[in-house]
DNA sequence: AAAATGATGCAAGTGAGTTGCAAAGTTTAT
DNA sequence: ATAAACTTTGCAACTCACTTGCATCATTTT
């Protein structure tokens, strides 16, 4: 179990430390995106900066991404594997209004949008705002 | 001219002042999404939290719309006219990761996106990033 | 003319995110 | 094995966009 998460950051060249491993643990637990924040809180003894950094080598190695939802607290989850976070890869998110989560809607994929001419697209960012299943 | 600009504050029941004027002026004369900042600097004998309230004055009444661009400033341009804000007028929005700047891509509305069962859609904040076709 | 209401300007606060730097830990070279 | 080089971590301080409290000024109502 623990070897699986060893060999992500491995295959990455990301030096499996046991802070990073507990990170990447708590990410895959969960079923929705969470903030710098909500790690903090869930690893009182961890210091911020040392989860912020986690969380941007993690980023930046395509492990995770971010999704600025709008409440100010930028949200990270899993990338499914294989993910390059290229237009291809890319999913929309769902923020609830009511009890405020942010989840991946990776079930569907961002169809191809027609940009004016000569644009060319390279991110997105698409996050859809109201009520989640579990509220209604 | 600027009569219509009044009745545009008047018809949303909001006081036409001088400094709101100036404001609604200048943001119809963007083709793009402007910052506070860059509104700011536009009227530099204004005070900043005279400018923020303005702008979230004109939002309120869905005059302008506010868009998370990613880049830490919230960007705001002018609603179309007849806008509710609602999923039914949303459209894409551009940032260019060349100039930096943030359009409007009102031409193409977006469309409905299949959500998981009993999700309900209210509002969105869909930003494309690339390249623009001016910096392209 | 006085009172009530609303807009504005100034200054200070908030808070997520970010950075510098020294200490601790790990890897590599001698 | 030991020293040097490199990496990660923890702490504290900083940045910066945004937000708020409050006194003053302007406008509208009584
Ligand atoms: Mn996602
Ligand atoms: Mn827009
Ligand atoms: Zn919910
Ligand atoms: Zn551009």
């Amino acid at each position: 179990m623990n070897k699986k998460l060893e060999h992500k950051l491995k295959d990455n060249s990301i030096k499996p430390t046991a802070m990073r491993l507990l990170v990447l643990k708590f990410l895959t637990e969960q079923n929705k995106a969470v903030s710098l924040q909500d790690i903090e809180l869930a690893f009182e003894r961890a210091d911020k900066s040392t989860l912020f950094r986690t969380l941007k080598t993690f980023e930046n190695s395509k492990i995770i991404h971010s999704i600025e939802d709008g409440t100010g607290h930028l949200k990270y989850a899993l990338c499914l594997e294989g993910c390059s976070c290229s237009p291809i890869d890319l999913h929309y998110h769902f923020h609830c209004n009511m009890c405020k989560e942010t989840f991946c809607l990776t079930e569907l994929n961002v169809p191809t949008i027609e940009l004016p001419k000569n644009f060319e697209m390279q991110q997105a960012n698409m996050v859809i705002k109201g009520i989640c299943g579990t509220c209604k």
